[in-house]
DNA sequence: AAATATGCCAAACATATGTTTTAATTTATA
DNA sequence: TATAAATTAAAACATATGTTTGGCATATTT
């Protein structure tokens, strides 16, 4: 193999203790340390913390939208009424490609997702609009043709919701039973992610209640 | 109002620093400026910052597994099937009504249970263990005779699922948009609690897709 | 009232962490 | 090769944080 700059070295590092740990919990010195760097190679390199955040989410988004795209230029190409279940893999099958094909370094970029989610959702947002507003906004529209019955508002809030399951499942295939968490395989094997879609797809599609 | 004693101070402050910057970006000394208390008194009363944790955990989870245990109670009271949206209310009500009732530090409250859900899963685990392991079972029991095409071990991911979207949500009752994440009321209003059950049922009871 | 326990506070200490400076080293370029 | 630029390394610094100590005040008990 050969040998990783130091940037990458950082990156990857980070990515996976910031999977681990989050953001808070991950001090530039446990980087450095894990990837067997310089303290000072941090603010050289990246100009601090959130630095290497705004790379990481560089060096993964630009694959992932434009994987992201391709999907959803295929659910509309057909001249039909797109169906939520192609809608949502145009959310989940990026992701799962992503961890199928790096092994344990695109799961730790999901895992790492799923914590800014909640943690920093600054840092996530920018990163967000700047790779992925478009697609966002497209799986909005082909969810409103789909759903016609569901009022905008309500499906705005359903389409933010399954983004967020999507990422805390894939992240943590955990399941709580008697005996404590319950960890699946990892990676995610396809059918969890199959499993995964079907949840969603109930849910994004679910009856409006009158109570 | 009637004083406040300092282990009640530093409670309330740390649940609502907690849920704003999660456990690891909450020092002590954050917690006791907020509450106006002296560095020493977090471990003279709990033994650390974890102690402050299980006893907040404490204080709520006993009032929220009883009332779980009544709405439970009320589902398999009539001799019938139980019926999901029903079963998936004796998850989302009683933090609802919490919030309701208790206003801003219910909501602090759920919005520590959610950011602790992936950030700190050993104490979250433990507590919810001890206070609420009973009631899990009998929703998953339930669910299994509601749902009864539904393979037990894809039943036992969507329950884990649902709770963990069921927290997401009403801790962080946000949507993406093109302006950037939208806030919606807080406390939840019931609409949207209506609305966050009606996802989790669609989610709960979906088929499950041959592909 | 005296004795005891409990709670509170200010200060001190060790360690962890972010950040910068300076010099050495490597790499690229003229 | 000589020179400049880029990168790495070691150290130093200030601040943040967890933790403990000893004394003081207040309440409780005898």
């Amino acid at each position: 193999m050969v040998r990783k700059s130091t940037k990458a070295k950082i990156m990857d590092a980070a990515e996976k203790l910031f999977a681990e740990k989050g953001f808070d919990g991950t001090s530039i010195r446990a980087i450095c340390s894990t990837a067997r760097v310089n303290v000072a190679a941090v603010h050289y390199h990246f100009n601090g913390k959130e630095g290497v955040v705004e790379a990481i989410f560089e060096r993964r988004m630009v694959g992932l939208a434009t994987r992201r795209k391709e999907l959803l230029d295929d659910v509309f190409a057909k001249n039909e009424l797109p169906d939520v279940r192609s809608l949502i893999d145009t959310l989940v099958l990026p992701l799962a490609e992503l961890i199928d094909s790096t092994g344990a370094s695109g799961q730790a970029y999901v895992g790492m997702l799923a914590r800014f989610f909640h943690e920093r959702p600054d840092l996530l947002w920018t990163a967000f609009t700047k790779h992925n507003n478009e697609n966002r906004i497209r799986q909005y529209e082909g969810m409103k043709k789909a759903l016609p019955d569901i009022p905008e508002e309500v499906l705005g809030r359903r389409q933010t919701l399954a983004t967020a399951a999507a990422l805390h499942w894939l992240a943590n295939p955990v399941r709580f039973t008697e005996e404590g968490p319950q960890e699946t395989q990892s990676p995610v094997a396809k059918e969890l992610v199959s499993e995964l879609i079907d949840f969603l797809s109930g849910g994004l599609s679910a009856p409006i209640s009158n109570t």
